[in-house]
DNA sequence: GACAAGTAGTTAGCCGGCTAACTATAATGT
DNA sequence: ACATTATAGTTAGCCGGCTAACTACTTGTC
């Protein structure tokens, strides 16, 4: 991805301008940094979890499993739920189950499926790391007031629903 | 990434609230939509340049070219532009430079270096896609009246340049 | 109740990033 | 001028995604 640094100057804009003069520069530019801050963002919270062994692929699947009444999904769910493939996360859990933060159980009336349960090591890891992670989170989003925040959610959402439109 | 309609519910909340009582929910959840916002709008981009046989690495590495006055730049300069490792600069102009899209030239002085040029058909592969990305960029945008687009890249720049905050 | 179709999970292999180590060359300092 | 240090680019190998193909099992239909 470009640094935002590299974003265009007037010049480099007029040069562009001439040759695909249906541009629209300054929707261009609101799109970029979206996608450079958010990649950034995501590298910052990567480089973090990784200081606890964690990536954001298995780090979500603790917090999936954390969020379930008796702790304990399937992997077909929680990829659905990480939006990540099967194929990816029986990768996630063979690594999660290896260093014993989750458990694979049998299912007993359907053996083609299991049970993954957070273990007490699991949810002791989550103890760990989360507080860390809310108080990062609250100190990098409280340069933005709670009405910013809103106003930037609310117009995100909105790319999100219209991006449809790119396809 | 966890998919957006999974941002927890206010039962999940109040089951992490209790056990993370420093949490600030509203922030997180401003941050955790702008990751996945980011991700799948970086998603449907790769998906758009996946149909003429580029992907943004490459993309942009020949939109830095023609952004030279001579067409012309060193892998170190584009790998810095770009925001990736000099290493995979290497992979993008290896792909670029077999299709034809850019050419090698040594450096008459340095004989480490390399002058990476934009050929006739590398600036034909931008007219091609370039008008149709400028479309599609535009009509995602529009979604947003010109207001909020400046507000929601000067918030995205704030945070941005926030992010060591969170190291 | 047998067979077709569907579903859960895994495996194999690709892809584009990365870091670290390497080669070749240039610049610097004593 | 020669040894050291720095720089340009490449290579090797890792990592976490992906898709497609596969196995094992269940469901539904005749």
């Amino acid at each position: 991805m470009l640094k935002l640094k590299d974003l265009p100057d007037s010049k480099i804009l007029t040069k562009f301008a001439e040759r695909y003069p249906q541009a629209n520069i300054d929707g261009v530019i609101h799109f970029l940094t979206l996608l450079r801050v958010g990649s950034d963002l995501s590298d910052v919270l990567d480089n973090f979890l990784g200081q606890y062994g964690l990536l954001q692929g298995r780090w979500w699947v603790l917090i999936l499993l954390m969020r379930e009444q008796d702790l304990t999904s399937t992997p077909s769910s929680l990829a659905e739920k990480a939006g990540v493939s099967r194929a990816t996360m029986t990768g996630l859990i063979d690594g999660l189950d290896k260093e014993g933060l989750v458990l694979r159980v049998t299912d007993a009336t359907d053996r083609r499926k299991f049970h993954i349960k957070l273990t007490a090591q699991g949810q002791a890891k989550l103890d760990e790391v989360m507080p860390e992670y809310y108080r990062r989170v609250d100190r990098l989003m409280s340069i933005l007031t709670p009405q910013e925040g809103e106003a930037l959610t609310s117009m995100l959402i909105k790319l999100q629903n219209n991006r449809d439109i790119f396809k």
